[in-house]
DNA sequence: CGGGGACTTGATACTGTTCAATTTCCGTGG
DNA sequence: CCACGGAAATTGAACAGTATCAAGTCCCCG
């Protein structure tokens, strides 16, 4: 958030949140920023394990998380189940839904979490007001493809040390990125959630990041990470492009 | 197309093809066709092996491809890539770009093709006129990212067996769509294509077709394929959800 | 302090990869 | 039209990486 502008209900409410991911400050009016204000509802606060939406729901509403952590999953019938993304504070979930209508899988809070609803009819009809607000949208349902592109890349033809450093270098540039240590946090998911979203069995994780600590580019304890080597695991996803 | 509805230049140029993707004629007045016809130029002609864009280059318009067939492929520092997806006729192609204003995937063709180019700034300006062709495009970008999941699914828990099965059935699933056999087809890409695809190397991909051939699901020479039982090839995949 | 889930680690099995040899296909030029 | 050559595809055998099964430990919550 920019210090110069004033203080909307918006901003306020969700202030150095999502602001981030919805709005484009340098385009937006005070005046625009108030009627955002007024289509984005109370925050909804959610615990840890409840369902922000479910798989097969309708379809009204995009939601841009205020603080906490999620998990998105898509559930095969025969009871499989595949982790889609973590989601935390400031990034806007529920886009696979408007294809449908309905959405496509489920959004479950990894620890006690706040969202924002955004009612996607009134999102629409605001952005055909406001062009940088439609472009931004744009930006936003694109930037999820090739998020998702990028993890198409990783279980397409990563190994599991591979994946790993992927996994944890994108974590810490998404804490970095919101004022916490790039190299020091605690992971909200387990073992199994890890697996999940990166193609592998939980005893796969384990085993792999137990590796990464031997080689010396990890501290891991249960859930806590410290990152001793960023270069290295760069190095081990492949160097520049930060997918994922 | 509808019969009903009179041939706008839009329709004759690209009829039967992309309306499917990028218009709702039901919702569409006649004068709003001649809009949309307006901000699409000519189409253009690309034979086998061009790019219609490259990684890196500068993002400025969508693409409806006409005619032909497409894979767009992410390429990783050290040589190896990754197919993404495979594109046919009526369907968008370059939605990965928007969020950067950069393409972020080649886009190949796999056989003499023609596609329509479509500003995305007129396609953004129009579509704050037009809301059913807002919620439209807003539609095409949210598919792409189901699609996506879908995929992340197939990479993430499938075995050789059920990917192939789950490919093939959505072959036939598209080549159905536009009036063509759902049971006997022509691959227009290459076992390390859709190896790469599917996340397996091309001997797996040949041995597995071999296996299907065996079990009596599938008849494959070269690049021809028979589908022969799909029921069972469907519950290969795990029942009913149409991923991929 | 007890109990259950999460995690780690080991041994083994299996799926898919790698390397290599051959065959088939297809476009090109004679 | 046929012959040639290179790419694509098939197939086999050995190997590597991950999954599976199992045992045991750790940690957190009540």
């Amino acid at each position: 958030m920019q210090k110069s502008v004033s203080l909307t209900p918006l901003r306020v409410a969700c202030s150095g949140c999502y602001l981030r991911e919805l709005c484009l400050p340098r385009k937006l009016t005070d005046s625009d920023m108030a009627q955002l204000d007024n289509l984005i509802s109370l925050k909804h606060a959610y615990q840890r394990g409840d369902f922000l939406y479910r798989s097969g729901t309708r379809f009204q509403s995009l939601y841009a998380i205020r603080t906490g952590f999620f998990k998105t999953q898509v559930l095969h019938v025969d009871g499989r189940e595949q982790v889609t993304g973590f989601q935390m504070a400031g990034e806007i979930i529920g886009m696979d839904a408007i294809s449908s209508d309905t959405h496509t899988c489920d959004a479950i809070a990894l620890e006690d979490s706040e969202v924002c609803e955004i009612p996607f009819n009134q999102l629409e009809e605001l952005s055909r007001k406001l062009p940088s607000l439609q472009r931004h949208l744009h930006r936003i349902l694109s930037r999820e493809i090739v998020r998702d592109q990028g993890i198409m890349l990783l279980l397409g033809s990563m190994r599991a040390e591979e994946r790993l450093a992927a996994f944890l270098l994108n974590m810490s540039l998404r804490f970095a990125k919101r004022g916490y240590s790039p190299t020091s946090f605690h992971l909200r998911m387990t073992r199994q959630e890890i697996g999940s979203y990166l193609g592998m069995k939980l005893e796969t994780v384990s085993r792999t990041l137990s590796l990464l600590q031997g080689m010396g580019l990890i501290n891991i304890r249960n859930k806590s990470v410290e990152l001793h080597n960023m270069p290295r695991l760069q190095a081990l996803v492949g160097p520049p492009p930060q997918l994922l």
